[in-house]
DNA sequence: GCCAACGTTGGC
DNA sequence: GCCAACGTTGGC
């Protein structure tokens, strides 16, 4: 089955509509090695992704997305004109990974993190935890299908 | 903009 | 390997 994933972007920086327009992106600029782990040796494809947005307006989960190719390394480490060039990655051995995230939908509306704290079956998230400041965290089924209920999407 | 919580760096 | 200093994240 496939596993579901919550990931953080700024909307500032990248947001669901961003993703939306471009259809599909690269999960560039994790450079967290918890993340990464996740990124690399766990992200698979078809694996379901809530779009998260932080640092923003409404905080919360904008939209899903879908794993369209893991295991690709994040190209930017080795541009070195680039906010995430890592000047000790090399092609060879890359060390950051970025897989191909593939739009799937917005919701109607933020399904914001107040929300989130109101709801009993989702007070298990990751993102709840105090000082989680993870980017990239697992979320089970019966909370993806929580959401995606509470969202009123059908899969 | 503030600041708590956390991750990373680097001296020892 | 310890840990203080520093930088970053992200909610508010």
């Amino acid at each position: 089955m496939a596993a579901k994933w919550l990931a953080k972007s700024e909307p500032s920086v990248y947001s669901i509509d961003d993703l939306k327009k471009d259809k599909k992106t690269l999960w560039t600029g994790v450079r967290n090695y918890q993340a990464r782990n996740f990124l690399r040796d766990h992200w698979r494809e078809g694996d379901w992704i809530l779009f998260y947005h932080s640092n923003a307006e409404e905080t919360g989960i904008a939209g899903l997305a879908k794993v369209s190719k893991s295991k690709s390394p994040d190209p930017t480490q080795f541009d070195s004109k680039s906010e995430y060039f890592d000047p000790k990655a090399k092609r060879e051995t890359p060390i950051w990974y970025a897989p191909e995230v593939t739009f799937v939908r917005k919701f109607d509306e933020v399904l914001t993190l107040t929300q989130i704290k109101l709801e009993k079956k989702l007070s298990t998230m990751a993102v709840l935890k105090k000082g989680n400041r993870l980017s990239v965290q697992p979320v089970t089924d019966a909370e993806f299908n929580r959401i995606i209920e509470i969202a009123g999407v059908k899969l």
